[in-house]
Parts: C-alpha cells; sequence; structure tokens
DNA sequence: TCTTGAACCTCTAGTCACTGTAGAGATTAA
DNA sequence: TTAATCTCTACAGTGACTAGAGGTTCAAGA
C-alpha cells in the first residue's frame, strides 16, 4: 500500500504528529521506510489506528488500550483479559456516573428551591456556608 | 479571636500553603498581621475558607467560587448571578452525565454480550476494531 | 531532467486545564 | 527553645498530545 504518514492521518483522522508519538510509546509499530528516511505504512496500520482512535474515544486509556492491542494481535489467546480491561473501564465510568450524580441532585435542589430574590435569602449561598443543608455527606467523592 | 494560619487550617481542613495561594489569588482577603508579620485570622475567615471548601466539593471552579464569595459578601444584591452559576455548574455536571451514559451503555452491551472464548471472537475486540458495531454514532462526546 | 514547494524528518520542550505543593533558608511566637 | 510561620520560586500531577526549529525528501509539473 504505501502510505505516507498524512495519508494515514487523513486516512484515520488522527493527526500526523499523534501517530509518531504513537510511535514513540510503542503503540504502533515502527514501520517502513523509504530510501530517505520517510514513514510508509501498509493497510493494517489504518486499521490499527482506527482500533486505537475508536477506543480513545470510548475512554479507554492508552494503557489500556496497549493492551488490548496485544490481545487482538493474538487471536488464539482467551479474550478474558480484554474483557476485564472494558469492566474495569465500565466499573470506573459507573462511579463517575454515581458521583455525578450525587452532586445533580445537590445542584438541582439548590438551583430549584431559590425564590430568586437578594443574596441573603439566596439558597444557593445559603447552601454552600453550611453544608448541613446537604442531603449527601460527601457528595459521592470516593475517598 | 486571632487564629493563626495554622489554626484556621486545621479548622478547615485545608493546608496552609492552600491558604496562602487563596491568598495570592485574591480569595482569601489579606488578614491582620502580628508585629513579626505572622497573619492572624477572625472567625470570619474560617467561614469563608469552609464556604470554599464546600464549594470545591461540590465541583465549583475557583472562578465561579470568585463570584459566588462576591454576592456573599453583598446581602442586599439581587442573587440571579449566584443562581445561574449553580445553573451553569448543573448544566456542565448534566453533560457530563449524558456523555458517560452513552460510553456505559456502550461498554456494557460490549461486556455483557461477548461470551468469553477467544480473542478471535471477542465482542470487546470486534467493537473496537469496527465503530459499525456501536450504536452511538459519537458516544456522547460534545463536539 | 530540473525545479519547486508541500510534506516529511528528528529533537526538544511546551501545552492544556486547574489547583495546589514542595522546599530552602530565615524569622517569630509562646 | 523549637514548632510554627514567613517569602519566594519553582515544581507537581494527570494523561495525551502538540508546537516549533531547522533541515531533508518526494512527486508532480514545466
Ligand atoms: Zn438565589
Ligand atoms: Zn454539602
Ligand atoms: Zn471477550
Ligand atoms: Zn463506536
Amino acid at each position: 500500500m504505501n502510505i505516507s504518514i498524512g495519508g494515514l492521518a487523513g486516512r484515520t483522522g488522527a493527526k500526523v504528529q499523534t501517530i509518531r508519538y504513537y510511535e514513540q510509546i510503542a503503540l504502533m509499530p515502527e514501520p517502513q521506510r523509504t530510501h530517505g528516511g520517510q514513514r510508509r505504512y501498509e493497510a493494517g496500520a489504518v486499521k490499527r489506528l482506527a482500533f486505537i482512535r475508536h477506543a480513545r474515544l470510548l475512554g479507554f486509556s492508552l494503557d489500556q488500550i496497549r493492551n488490548l492491542l496485544d490481545l487482538a494481535d493474538h487471536p488464539g489467546r482467551d479474550c478474558t483479559s480484554a474483557d476485564s480491561i472494558a469492566r474495569e473501564h465500565l466499573g470506573a465510568v459507573k462511579a463517575k456516573i454515581a458521583a455525578l450524580n450525587s452532586l445533580k441532585k445537590e445542584l438541582t435542589r439548590m438551583v430549584k428551591t431559590c425564590s430568586g430574590t437578594d443574596a441573603a435569602h439566596c439558597l444557593v449561598i445559603e447552601t454552600l456556608a453550611n453544608h448541613d443543608l446537604c442531603s449527601s455527606a460527601n457528595h459521592g467523592v470516593v475517598t
């Protein structure tokens, strides 16, 4: 295929510098080079980079992606660890949602209840000044 | 009251350096000083710092807190802007929740459906390799 | 074939978005 | 006497990029 780094960038939506960075941290393998030293990619590189970008879009860290790619490179292996990476990520997402829901609840109450007259009787201000007015003890902050 | 900076820290749970930092960015007013130059706080400082910490716990930025404190300092003013800061923050929280819920949905499907045999037939790997298998086009990413 | 200019190369260092934190070296309070 | 405080400067942390300088290569058009 002989795709240049710019061609790869164009096909995947990644930036050229990002591709070089991925190579540097060994997420992307070192491609062939022209006689002059420029990178030339095969079709597999497009797939691999698309995989990375999709995983990033889904919130996986580069470290997690590195492990997932390792699995994808060895189709014969048991996929348990891939599934557990996904489950781990799902757990983190759920935890974030729970914390944010706790915040949302508190903020909603503050905003809804305030009649909106002067600051002396503003429920927003009052609540911030006095945690006892809150229903949650820790606002979902994981300790 | 004549509270030292360490006493203020102990009463509020803030670190000494953080209190100095808040003074530096004008979130906390400059306190009285002893003849030797050490800070001495009044009771009001405890309340103000507690307000800041509570608002931080609720996820407000220091900039938002600065504005909220300004309102709290002028009880006669209309509290509309305080309410709108809280509403703005609530909106940000809701947006984050929505994005995370989109992720959660996708991840849940990946994890649930995979039978967990070899990587060649792993739904986690397959989904990451092929966005067409996803139900959401953008995974809730705000563009 | 020659020219030309966009695209590529490496390497280093910076950004982002924010909010703190850490240390050094000197002084003060009780 | 000694823990606490002072100022000042610079770094941290989190993770994933991103920017620029200064030089080289490729490919297409004349
Ligand atoms: Zn109000
Ligand atoms: Zn509270
Ligand atoms: Zn699987
Ligand atoms: Zn997808």
